[in-house]
DNA sequence: ATGGTTCTGGTCGAAAAGACAAGAACTATT
DNA sequence: AATAGTTCTTGTCTTTTCGACCAGAACCAT
């Protein structure tokens, strides 16, 4: 049993075998936008448990590196891609029974980017997904170990973030109109913006987006081209909150 | 080394001695209000290492239990309060060498609480301190390990808290007044909120607060007795966001 | 030219935020 | 008892923001 003699936070007077020994595991989920719908990233797993299931990537944390570390480690080593600012860490899962074998507790990762095609080119292109988050939220697609529940967290942390902070932004590319912006938001939220009220509600924002005075090329529909933009600061936590703008009954 | 073959989200073809094993923590920061100022819970630790300084309570998971459990249970064990539902996670840390002995990855919980009395009950008061939590973030105090970066966490996490969903009034007692209430707000963000503007954002929010129909006795510098309320519906992820009213310049 | 589509800017009413004044209900002091 | 000081409550006013909707601008297709 373990010590708990002088309620302190942390094991006293132990050694490596008084102590339930556990795995740690990160697990990464990397959310996207392709086709004008929030995508996700999965992998197939290759052996048991859960063989030929789909699984968020990851992999065991080592001793000498942090959390933090691993997530992009296992990120850049399953992906090819490097993101150091971008993880957000949204929860930790350590269920009984969550991994059949042994005792697993693990550290989830959120990641928004914007480029799908860099994100697959360092892997095993058999392996990897690229599916639409709905997909797996419905439960269309079945995920392994507790992973569903991972992505309805890490989908409801994004839509937070969304709200909270610009990282919007992160999801379209470097340079992008208001409406690619606008998008963003209605398929995180599933909602449908008024885009002359979001526009307004983006640019008040100071430094939010800055104007690069080009323009896009119109669609084969035609339309007027849009401008186009590029991210402003991306404003870490603590930072002022950006509300977007509700839309309400319409007639 | 790890096997990366595959890709997935946990290890394959695993057996216990072929990952890294770690210690796995729970913390509990338990903030509460006392004379109008945001306090926390201290233990102080009897042992080596970080023998005698302070730390958040806490302990060993167990392999059955959920992380959930294991901090409801070490909370009960050091404290004698049961929480079941105030419990939030809100941070796993693993730094390397965060433990000088072994590696231990914690996952923090947050629980915010109103009476203190019962709190510290359970426990040997002579190892138990409720201490300002500006005393600790502004270093005044030394904490074991980690512990300060932690605290930080959860007060910055305990704000959104309080903007998002309405545990504030979790801080105050079973019956209370909206002074009090408008202290919580004050005390956790430092900053001065206009009584009658409180008062009518609080009270718009349909719910939030429902009267009782009594009044306090004055203090001892008089004033109009203040009604009492009792917290409504406590609002969960997800809820609606009530906005507490910004102050600006005075003259 | 004409109609359809998409982005941009303008306006207008409703709602909310914030400042401030005034009243109400108490205690303490003279 | 009258008065002053304190605290909570209610009222009102101005300013800002939100959300809806319309009209114009800039493109495409036929």
């Amino acid at each position: 049993m373990t010590t708990k003699s002088d309620g302190a936070g942390a094991p006293i007077g132990y050694d490596p075998s008084q102590f339930p020994a556990f795995a740690v595991t990160v697990d990464i989920v990397i959310l996207t936008m392709s086709d004008g719908a929030l995508h996700m990233l999965l992998v197939r797993r290759g052996e048991a448990p859960f063989k030929g299931m789909w699984a968020i990537p990851g992999g065991f944390k080592r001793p000498n590196e942090t959390l933090h570390e691993a997530a992009r480690r296992e990120l850049a080593e399953e992906t090819g891609v490097d993101v150091p600012t971008l993880l957000t860490q949204f929860g930790a899962y350590g269920d009984p029974g969550r991994d059949p074998r042994i005792n697993v507790v693990t550290v989830a990762y959120l990641a928004v980017l914007r480029d799908v095609g860099t994100i697959v080119a360092g892997t095993d292109a058999a392996d990897a997904l690229l599916v639409p988050v709905g997909d797996v939220r419905s439960e269309k697609l079945d995920l392994a170990f507790d992973h569903l529940q991972i992505v309805r967290d890490a989908v409801d942390r994004a839509r937070v973030e969304l709200e909270v902070t610009g990282i919007a932004t992160a999801f379209v590319g470097p340079t992008f109109t208001l409406a690619e912006l606008r998008a963003v938001y209605e398929a995180t939220w599933g909602v449908e913006l008024d885009a002359a009220n979001f526009r307004r509600s983006v640019v008040a924002e100071d430094g939010w987006v800055i104007p690069t005075g080009r323009r896009t090329q119109p669609g084969p529909a035609g339309g007027r081209p849009a401008e186009l933009y590029r991210a402003g600061r991306a404003w870490k936590h603590g930072g002022p909150i950006h509300r977007l703008p509700r839309t309400t009954e319409r007639n």
